[in-house]
DNA sequence: CTCCATCGTTGACAACCTCCACGATACCGA
DNA sequence: TCGGTATCGTGGAGGTTGTCAACGATGGAG
């Protein structure tokens, strides 16, 4: 790979950060294709299966790191399509509740599948101590740029 | 944080690198806007000021992992405010060297102190070791992505 | 009751990504 | 020398994402 050697960018951080995870999520999107989705529709679609009681849309967007305006159109999306539905929280009338349909649930099994399959090649290489640390590096690098 | 724990995207790696890459990119943008560059126009720049016999677009983009055709674009707003500027190469006609100008290299020079600044928020608190990891890891997911 | 914050939603606009097609040039084999 | 094939830069189309401002409806504090 004699074009990764040489360059100034390539002891850039950022800019390996942002081209790792470019390549990752464009695998990501290759593989969720099958299904109809998109790596931030599929994102959506864990985080409603995976809360029991639903989640809000400011949630989701909390979480995504997205824009709450993005938010509406994804699960617009996924509920035209019955993987998800929008019920009314109780607790407070300006919140909806996103919840999993069982055809939702059912989608994201073999989505999952699909999905840590593909990737297996890029992070299937790093042991499981390089994964740890990895989480925790990137996870403390979101927390402090806010 | 509590907006961090308990969800299953938590874990996915390829989510969190996309989260942390975004954070960081917005971070940087954010400190070049002053400059009136974006980190996309400052990569490029950064590239044909280290190239001292200039670089052709067809390695910009490979090194980048972008589009040629966005390349273009870039070294086109680039050269428009005479940072940069296209020289036909005389090994091969088909290619253009983009080569920084003396503008664009003091500009450089600015941006690339505030947008390390800026970075040193996020980035600042790894330890070195830690980054040298964080880049070997990443320039192997990269590779490994394809 | 009033004032202010929050949630979802809509709309607009810029930036970005992906793909396809073209002319010009280079390279390679017959 | 010629002809086919590949590469480089460029342009354009279409879809996706990021960012911001506004709005009605609701909640909460004083």
């Amino acid at each position: 790979m004699e074009v990764l050697m040489g360059h100034p960018l390539t002891d850039d951080l950022g800019f390996l950060l942002s081209r790792a995870s470019g390549a990752v999520v464009r695998t990501t999107n290759a593989a969720l294709a099958g299904h109809g989705l998109r790596v931030r529709q599929y994102s959506v679609l864990v985080l409603a299966c995976d809360a029991a009681e639903g989640i809000t849309q400011r949630e989701l967007a909390d979480v995504l790191g997205l824009d709450p305006s993005q938010v509406v159109l994804l699960v617009d999306e996924l509920a035209g399509r019955g993987l998800v539905e929008r019920r009314p929280s109780e607790a407070d009338r300006r919140t909806r509740l996103v919840l999993a349909t069982d055809t939702g649930r059912a989608l994201r099994e073999d989505a999952e599948r699909d999905a840590t399959a593909a990737v297996e090649a890029p992070l299937g290489l790093l042991a499981d101590a390089e994964r740890d640390r990895l989480r925790d590096v990137l996870t403390r690098i979101w927390t402090a740029a806010g």
